[in-house]
DNA sequence: CATCAAATAATGTCTATACATAAACGCGAA
DNA sequence: TTCGCGTTTATGTATAGACATTATTTGATG
């Protein structure tokens, strides 16, 4: 088979050479026939096999490279990279978005809030010194007046000061804080635990429950904005997400 | 301010004029000085600014189009894109790595092999036919001895026919898998449980601790390859992951 | 044989230009 | 006013060439 030849006939029909480069590239990945270490051909390889510039190839190779698929190294070429740590990535929906897709009423109510010095384990799991300024705030989510999560939430003043003076009535504290501090960092822990009879009381479901806790720390470009606790009810609530490893963007969100 | 003295002054010292495009708009973005909505100069804007060619702000904001910092419009421009849903990605550890980073021996067993026809709700989980052959794995999976982990997965014969013939003597089925048979989707589902007697007695806690359940399923080009729910014990696991929205490429593992 | 230096090969970045395409704009007609 | 159509403008894709950077390979030399 020529080296024309072998260009027409790849498996994509995509309108810019660009795409149908790269839909063949990483056909071949995902299908194992280019397994991790499999080295990728040359630029100029790729060059003389679509009649293409390098400017264009560069610019496929880089992407993949950029998306993990592939690692290139300068004088040896590109390989197929290993494949990742396996990764499960999960849409935190919006309370009142979530609602509306399932046709339910959505209110949430402020049920404490205190500006409070930051005890030892918050400055820990922060890295803020003990004693920092942070507004508390305890919030419970109600879809269709039934509990759905409760959140409890640091807010730090130093990072958000006018967090002090936002009175909250219309947007619940999370999706005010996304809208005004755009975050750079954030990490996720996701625990399993059974419902103490407080939080029993105020989800409305049986004390030792299992519920499912979900714990975002967030940094805006090193400073740190936000540490939120949210607790879903029993098994009413689970996260779910989709993902595509070489998605060239975000995923659409129908997948959710 | 001079347009020059604008992009002298830029805060990054990158080296090249790509990075420094680059840094400087996403610390605009990430600062909150450019808000959602606001848009982002045009090319010909920023070839002025930085003094170089078309191409190169070209890369600049095609790349920030595709990490969904911007989006972009014919004729209208760019504008600083939406904050996305929230998302959190959480690395599922390999449980042998998992362990020998804390120093403990990683043992995994087999409890249950068999391959079984698929079940109206298993066909209506994975969108295959019911009755279709699966190979039906139950593997516990040990940290020095003690229940890190209970395993159930169904793999598609139609899809990896080689498992049939696996012995799983080495690598646990997830780990063969993933080195087997690359994944094009994967979904999951993250819940809570509260375990029942028989889940309890092989994870050698108590009946009604609260257990973190991990179901992934994943699909190679449409087609379907494993369905994998895995059960954590109690509360003495959980699930971690850090992110950055606007990372170049995957985030280092030295983050998990 | 071991070592250092020069040639070489691949990627990384950038330029200047060209044409295609989508969408907003503005103008004139109904 | 509103509708339709051509114009304008910004982005989308692609090219050919240039020089920089980094490893590897090769060859000369001790």
């Amino acid at each position: 088979m020529s080296a024309t030849a072998a260009a027409k006939q790849g498996s994509s029909s995509a309108k810019h050479v660009y795409q149908r480069i790269r839909d063949d590239i990483e056909a071949r990945i995902m299908s194992g026939e280019w397994p991790p270490g499999h080295r990728v051909p040359f630029e100029h390889e790729l060059m003389a096999e679509y009649g293409c510039s390098r400017m264009t190839v560069n610019k496929v190779l880089s992407t993949l490279a950029a998306n993990g698929l592939i690692t290139r190294r300068r004088r040896a070429g590109s390989v197929v990279a290993e494949p990742s740590t396996q990764r499960a990535v999960l849409e935190i929906q919006d309370f009142a978005l979530e609602a509306a897709r399932a046709g339910m009423v959505y209110r949430f109510k402020i049920l404490e809030r205190a500006i409070e010095k930051l005890d030892p384990a918050g400055a820990q799991r922060t890295g803020l010194p003990v004693g920092t300024e942070m507004l508390s705030l305890t919030t419970l989510h109600l879809m269709d007046e039934l509990p759905g999560a409760y959140e409890q939430r640091l807010i730090h003043l130093g990072t958000v000061p006018e967090a002090a003076d936002e009175p909250f009535d219309t947007d619940p504290p999370g999706t005010w804080l996304l809208r005004r501090v755009p975050w750079t960092d954030a990490q996720h822990v996701v625990r399993a635990v059974n419902a103490d009879s407080a939080l029993a009381r105020r989800l409305q479901i049986q004390t030792g429950a299992a519920c499912l806790v979900l714990e975002r720390r967030t940094w805006q470009a090193g400073a740190f904005v936000t540490e939120a606790r949210i607790t879903y009810p029993g098994e009413r609530h689970h996260l779910v997400g989709r993902f595509s490893p070489a998605a060239p963007g975000p995923v659409p969100a129908s997948f959710i």
